[in-house]
DNA sequence: ATGGTTGAGCGTCAA
């Protein structure tokens, strides 16, 4: 069987719950897990992924930051034993199995603190928050050595390789790019996966799922950074048939500052 | 070096 699945930091799910039938047409992806919902559970919009067909849906929310969701045309079951990262409560995450042929497939869907503006733990208790999120999320990972069929997407708000990001150079001291964070990122990595985007693409090809609000002309300007990622178990690479980062996405009426990205696995 | 824009929800804070 086919499965794609897509990621999306929508930056307010109830201001762009009409953009997600372009994403559901330009990528018909199985699963579609998203970001910055900024809805309390008590108001989600219940009947939006229902008639767009997707029946089965989780969702982690709170007022007005942060919250994640996952809406499937796939049936799931919610891990109800995952970590409340950093003692926060902030809904940053959600773990599902999604029932699938051949045994289920664990599904992660994370939102990573984005970690304010100054690169300094003593300074920036965001990007303290930041760090101490990647640290704990690889420790949890490290402790379930030889994990399979596990797939993790999400707004993991580091660029960690250097074609990951417009200028290596100018952004090394810029957050999301900073060396402790890239050496976080890849850490947690190595704990259990594979970049799914970069099985695709090679290293020294720029690529970006994010561009600021603050630029008069995205595209012209092109400051963007690989923000939004794919990983997969190891024993899952063989079974990944194509992947889409929808750069149009960045060009949808009052749109969010990420695009979409999918990736398809042959089950 | 600075400023630039957007969302939530009405103060600003977060990104």
């Amino acid at each position: 069987m086919k499965l794609r699945v897509a990621t999306w930091n929508i930056n307010s799910l109830r201001l762009r719950a009409p953009l997600l039938k372009h994403l559901i047409a330009a990528l018909d992806p199985d699963v579609i897990c998203l970001q910055e919902t900024k809805v309390p559970d008590a108001l989600f919009p219940a009947t939006v992924p229902v008639e767009l067909g997707y029946p089965h849906v989780a969702f982690r929310g709170m007022k007005g930051y942060n919250g994640v969701a996952i809406l499937s045309r796939i049936p799931f079951e919610v891990d109800d034993a995952t970590p409340d990262w950093c003692a926060k409560g902030d809904c940053r995450h959600l773990a599902v199995l999604l029932d699938t042929k051949g045994g289920p497939i664990e599904l992660h869907d994370f939102y990573v603190p984005a970690g304010g503006d100054v690169p300094d733990t003593r300074e920036n208790p965001k990007f303290a928050h930041k760090l101490d999120f990647v640290a704990q999320a690889t420790d949890w990972f490290a402790a379930r050595s030889g994990l399979t069929r596990a797939v993790l997407v999400g707004d993991l708000n580091i660029a960690p390789l250097e074609h990951d990001v417009w200028s290596h150079k100018q952004l090394l001291n810029v957050v999301s790019h900073t060396p402790p964070e890239t050496a976080g990122l890849l850490a947690w990595q190595n704990t259990a996966f594979v970049d799914a985007v970069r099985h695709f693409v090679p290293p020294g090809e720029k690529l970006f799922t994010w561009w600021s609000y603050r630029n008069r002309d995205w595209r012209a300007s092109d400051r963007g950074r690989r923000l939004d990622h794919v990983w997969v178990t190891p024993d899952l690479t063989g079974a990944l048939t194509r992947h889409l980062i929808h750069k149009d996405a960045r060009d949808w009426p009052q749109t969010s500052d990420h695009v979409p990205v999918c990736v398809e696995l042959s089950l």
